[in-house]
DNA sequence: GAGGCGAATGTTATAATATCACGCCTCTAG
DNA sequence: CTAGAGGCGTGATATTATAACATTCGCCTC
């Protein structure tokens, strides 16, 4: 992500939490800002050492409590099978997103549209999809 | 599960080892006897302490390395969201299923047939999918 | 301005999850 | 016999996440 595609990205993250009456605060944004620079999922804990030498001091409960409200405000993903996180650039309300991760570069590319699958036991409500693919993308790819 | 059918289950997984010219080792069986008893998603600690009192000793390793095996043989899957196991009664080889899981009273149902999703990016070539819907089933869906 | 309230954050400690590293034992191929 | 591989015991440690309580700050009211 270049510079100024970021700045572009933390100030549409910010008009989002204002419609959503929250706010984006220092260290929120400094945790998004961190998540959109990484170029892959990214751990709680390397957010936690990138944010010592910043604003605020850097224990666990900071940077979670930041996670929990990026995601929440459909900021940032958690990808469940690597314990990591990734931002979002749709900024969709509703928690649920497609990932697809490649193994080998890292790269995270996120698709919606994956809506209630047709093999679902009868009356069965979905509240909360979780859904990741790992592989490897088209650069990736073995010939 | 009903002891009858937990044991026929447990007779199913040793000849499904066999068959991949692998062994069904106490300890292993032990576990998977433990994790096909519960009736949800059952944590890799809840299966240390169930284990204690059992043959060998219990330490962590001893565990992970049981659901390891168990995994890899196809035999019990992961829910990565809960960081939890579940029994499988398919034994398919490849390790993707789709699981519905209710938040309410913790029972799991397993699909299979969700293949390579229609909005996949590109050239992207998936070797591993990740698939757990959370919500009611149909006993606990609220009126 | 003083006081009170709630959200956000700081701080300390601990819980929960998972792996590493090493050595012993057993089985078996050669 | 002997060497190697797989399985497991054991102690230590790494990684991930939360509980509990104190403090700060903005805002509203009196
Ligand atoms: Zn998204
Ligand atoms: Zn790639
Ligand atoms: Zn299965
Ligand atoms: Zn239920």
């Amino acid at each position: 992500m270049t510079a100024d595609s970021l700045t572009k990205a933390l100030a549409a993250a910010e008009t989002h939490c204002v419609e959503r009456g929250e706010k984006l605060t220092p260290v929120r944004k400094r945790v998004l800002e961190l998540v959109l620079e990484a170029d892959g999922p990214v751990k709680a804990y390397d957010l936690l050492e990138a944010l010592k030498p910043g604003p605020g001091s850097a224990k666990p409960p900071t940077v979670y409590r930041a996670l929990d409200f990026l995601m929440t405000a459909g900021l940032v993903h958690k990808v469940e099978a690597l314990n990591a996180f990734v931002g979002c650039s749709h900024a969709h309300d509703d928690g649920g997103a497609e990932l697809f991760i490649c193994s080998t570069c890292g790269s995270v590319e996120e698709r919606h549209g994956a809506p209630e699958p047709v093999n679902a036991p009868a009356g069965f409500m979905i509240q909360r999809s979780v859904v990741e693919h790992f592989g490897q993308c088209a650069n990736c790819r073995p010939a």
